[in-house]
DNA sequence: GCTCTTAAAGTGCATATACACCTTTTAAGT
DNA sequence: ACTTAAAAGGTGTATATGCACTTTAAGAGC
């Protein structure tokens, strides 16, 4: 029995995650499309703005995202001045803000965000929709 | 209420996606280090086998997967002759067939396949990985 | 103070992802 | 048969992702 987990391409659960992800990433990026912001890119903004200043570090661990990862991700962002990244004390240290044109950015992009949650919970349902966060918040606490 | 909804971090069903395929995607290629595939290398090959040749769009829809970035995706692939791209009746048509040393390296994978598979059941519960890959399909279906 | 270790970040490389646009080939309509 | 529309793929460009390795700076032990 439980053949299902046996089938490496219906059952895997990494392709199942990577094809939702693709999914859903291509919604939210049409959303946002208006606002020139990717998913990735309005992810990045909203948490820098509600933590305030951070350590790239602490930033990248936030998000589970490789360290050299976020460092290419703030490319763009900082090319269109929208994070600043300016060494601390420690001069190792890059600490990231999220500057006036970042804020006003992310103040366009937040009611599209909105929309595409909306739609998210209405072809899905809003129970499957917290369900959905749930697991996946199980997930990454269990494979981190 | 639903105040979780309406953070633009926690909250949000496509950070949330997209940060658990990068922590499962991780936990899967580690495992499949030793066979040389990557997690959707080895998605790829699985699915080719599974269903016999195919059209590289029809494959690219099987997968959820733009079209353009499947044939980026088969570039190792072919240039480790896994998989095998031939023109077909109809000249505008790539075919695309898992070659005999494909089918090698993928029986070599499987096994590692099988383990990563059995840590994600261990580390989140039958239960949950059942209910994850039920959600996920729901979604994918919603969203496409 | 000097050496060694550790911490923080960046670079080189390879793969993954998708949109906009282009080329080739087929089919459809007349 | 000719013209045009549609189908199948590929390319250019940009972003996303992470590993191995390197660089820089701070701290620890002597």
């Amino acid at each position: 029995m439980n053949t299902r987990f046996e089938n490496p391409a219906a059952g895997c659960a990494c392709f199942n995650l990577r094809k939702a992800a693709r999914a859903v990433t291509q919604l939210y990026d049409r959303f946002l499309q208006p606002s020139g912001l990717r998913a990735t890119q309005f992810t990045i903004l909203a948490a820098l703005d509600q933590t305030g200043p951070r350590k790239l570090s602490a930033l990248a661990d936030a998000l589970v995202l490789d360290r050299t990862t976020l460092t290419r991700n703030l490319k763009p962002l900082q090319r269109d001045n929208l994070i600043e990244s300016r060494a601390g004390d420690d001069r190792r240290v890059r600490e990231l803000t999220i500057t006036q044109i970042g804020k006003i950015r992310l103040d366009e992009a937040l009611p599209l965000w909105r929309e595409a949650q909306e739609d998210m919970k209405s072809r899905i349902g809003a129970k499957t929709a917290s369900a959905l966060l749930d697991i996946l918040q199980k997930t990454v606490t269990a494979t981190t």
